[in-house]
DNA sequence: CTTTCAGCCTGACGGC
DNA sequence: TGCCGTCAGGCTGAAA
């Protein structure tokens, strides 16, 4: 499932292939996604210049001319480049072609995430946390935000007012890194463990956008390549397994409505 | 204010 | 083999 790490990788895939292009068309077979396509995308913006391809949290955003795309990858969405040949499978919902021959092929069999145009902002980006691996993130972001706080500290983590990016997989194993317990309460967690939780959140998410990613199922870059970080999961869906850390099994819960896996020794 | 939870959706998987 | 129920999960908005 792609996260901040999958997004970031699919947008250094496909930004080479599409910055300063100009869009000759835009196909949308499928316009029922997490929100519903925005009416008339391919009239809106056929023919504008894409002036910048960049992230935010999970969201990419395709600049035009005259205002800007918005896309998510949900669940189960890939973006990727494809020959002009390439066989259209089940669930490839739009389709973007540019001046230089380049196809964008959005693929979402879940259907959770979208594809919204705007003129003006966009209203999914106001109110979201610091970047995770920006300055804005710092030290004392998670302690002075926590304090007071009843919310278990992994869906505190994934709150996206708290730092944005940082979904199931990436919180799981940072959590781990720090040796701290996903339940323990956000409040009750030092300023000194907060630190270096902070540093393992950076450090695990850097480490993936190396790897190109997780792959569980179905995640591929903008070349159609899966990642490879789901070789270094210590936690995330290991519940039941033996600890990397040592010679404890490891424990499954849920925490927000969420699978939360962890070392109840290496872990407090 | 904080916290919880339903709902959106398909495919994988387990039980029978 | 095939049917059916359950689960996975990011995000929003409403309820508690």
């Amino acid at each position: 499932m792609p996260e901040l790490p999958e997004v970031e990788t699919t947008l250094r895939g496909i930004e080479p292939a599409i910055a300063l292009q100009v869009i000759s068309g835009i196909t949308v077979r499928q316009g029922s996604l997490r929100w519903p396509v925005t009416e008339g995308l391919a009239q809106i913006v056929e023919g504008q210049r894409v002036t910048q391809v960049r992230r935010r949290a999970k969201y990419l955003i395709i600049n035009l001319e005259h205002g800007s795309m918005l896309i998510h990858l949900g669940m189960s969405g890939s973006l990727r480049l494809v020959q002009p040949d390439a066989e259209l499978r089940k669930h490839d919902h739009i389709e973007m072609r540019m001046g230089n021959g380049a196809i964008l092929r959005y693929h979402d069999p879940r259907r959770f995430g979208c594809w919204l145009w705007s003129e003006s902002d966009h209203h999914q980006l106001s109110r979201l946390g610091p970047e995770p691996l920006s300055d804005d993130f710092g030290i004392k972001r998670l302690y002075e935000l926590s304090r007071k706080r009843k919310i278990a500290v992994k869906p505190f983590i994934m709150d996206n007012n708290t730092v944005v990016g940082v979904g199931n997989i990436y919180a799981s194993e940072a959590l781990f890194r720090s040796g701290i317990r996903p339940d323990r309460a956000a409040g009750d967690i030092s300023l000194k463990l907060y630190t270096v939780l902070t540093g393992h959140i950076k450090e695990v998410l850097a480490a993936a956008i190396v790897q190109g990613g997780t792959t569980l199922r179905d995640f591929v870059n903008g070349n159609g390549e899966p990642g490879y970080f789901q070789q270094t999961l210590a936690v995330y869906g290991r519940g039941g397994k033996l600890c990397t850390g040592c010679e404890g099994v490891l424990k499954e819960i849920k925490l927000g409505q969420r699978s939360s896996v962890f070392c109840p020794r290496c872990q407090r």
